[in-house]
DNA sequence: CGGCTATTTTGACATATATCAAGCCAATCC
DNA sequence: GGATTGGCTTGATATATGTCAAAATAGCCG
């Protein structure tokens, strides 16, 4: 597995150009190969659309359980929440991506879903996704790929957090996030998180400081420019290097 | 979340009864509800058992993806492969769960299935698992509250590896580990290990040395009683609040 | 049973990262 | 414009865990 596509692997992102009730789903996460019968069958599903505010809840842990959701624009981070109060970021969703996998197995959300900035999802109500993938094979395999391809990814996030060192999960998350705001398939050397440090911290298991610390380092060095939330990637190979390092 | 259930939700595992040919698949790691026609066709495409000794591979990293397997018994651990060599264990699979779920996404596995022991599986081919779930809703429904689940699991420990401290984790580990032992729903006090510390260390994230010296501090706290790769729960309420002590 | 190897335990020490504590900067509000 | 706020940076120190090394134990094979 190649370490650049640990926190979610490139074909996930980006190309997805959404316009609800006409929303384009031939790129739902992932590539999708449908004829335009089954196309329209599909959007006919996807008819409802909504708004969602910086620190808006796309649904919280507890709801029940009854919709996919796409991304159409801004972003979005879940996190689970502990009895104990601990919390954790799972992840950061862009616009392209489906959020609410997690859901399925229990009819309740496991987690929460918060927008990180205005943000607007198109609703895909799950129970009618399932009848019509019934009468759709590609559509069925799809949904079984997105599934699967969030466990990849997980798993990845899981190396990351099991045997890589502070540097390197930096790195490997500043290179990610590079691929996934990539326009035609461009990664961008400049853009800007959209999240705190402290969020960046709890999903990549360290302290906000050693963020903060991290990412002078990494500047020091000269692999990127970093201003508050504004990032500049000036050594992209060598970046990949630092992710690289056993 | 339950922290007792982060490592694998209760109802993933034991009370599977394989018998392959006549695999009962009744409790293909989540219950599922079919009537005895369904069942007889969802026996029908397990035809396929195999055996695994110690050390075999059930699947490597790159092989072409066909089939899901319901392990008969025995256990398998997964584990993913860096380009830059590192390793890390990915999960450990007991009887009556399901493994392979990774691979859906890219036709390729991205990781690789080792027996840990003497192991027998039943391979479930997924093409045909996938047409037959057209068929039969509940079905359908059921491999994607498996796949769910195991999203779920990936995301439990994500916020183990993130969050917690090394006894934390290892008593969550040894909980799981002794729910997934179960019998008749009953939790053994005593059971033994199927992997080595090293491969432990792995999994959670720590050395070798860790999770040895962690097993020996809980004994010495009388929490538990373990000898090589022997453990006995001594205070299993104990075991809990260290696991949760924030 | 005895010897052999791999695994596990234990110890002393090194280090990455967390913690605590200021200070800084940028946006926001009167 | 000055004050207030929340996020960010930086420093000094503490601590959990990693590293290296040796001894003890367990499992295995003849």
């Amino acid at each position: 597995m190649a370490l650049n596509e640990i926190m979610r692997p490139a074909l996930a992102a980006s190309h997805f150009r959404a316009a609800c009730s006409n929303c384009d789903l031939r790129e739902l996460c992932l590539p999708i190969d449908l004829t335009d019968d089954e196309m329209q069958r599909l959007e006919m599903l996807s008819h409802h659309k909504s708004n969602f505010p910086a620190g808006g809840y796309l649904y919280r842990s507890g709801d029940h359980f009854k919709s996919l959701y796409a991304i159409r624009s801004g972003s979005f981070k879940t996190r689970i929440l502990h009895d104990d109060g601990r919390e954790q970021v799972t992840g950061f969703l862009m616009a392209g991506e489906i959020i609410g996998l997690d859901a399925i197995s229990t009819d309740t959300h496991t987690c929460e879903a918060v927008a990180m900035e205005a943000s607007e999802v198109c609703e895909l109500p799950f129970a009618k996704l399932e009848a019509l993938s019934r009468e759709i094979p590609s559509l069925q395999r799809h949904l079984y790929k997105i599934m699967s391809h969030e466990i990849v990814r997980d798993q990845g996030i899981m190396l990351l957090l099991g045997s890589m060192r502070a540097e390197e999960r930096l790195a490997a998350f500043l290179l990610n996030l590079s691929q996934r705001n990539a326009v035609h398939g461009m990664p961008p050397t400049r853009f800007t998180l959209r999240m705190s440090r402290l969020e960046i911290g709890s999903y990549l298991g360290m302290k906000l400081e050693t963020v903060s610390r991290t990412l002078s380092h990494f500047q020091e060095e000269g692999l990127i420019r970093v201003k508050a939330r504004a990032i500049e990637i000036l050594a992209l190979s060598r970046l990949r290097e630092v992710m690289e390092k056993p």
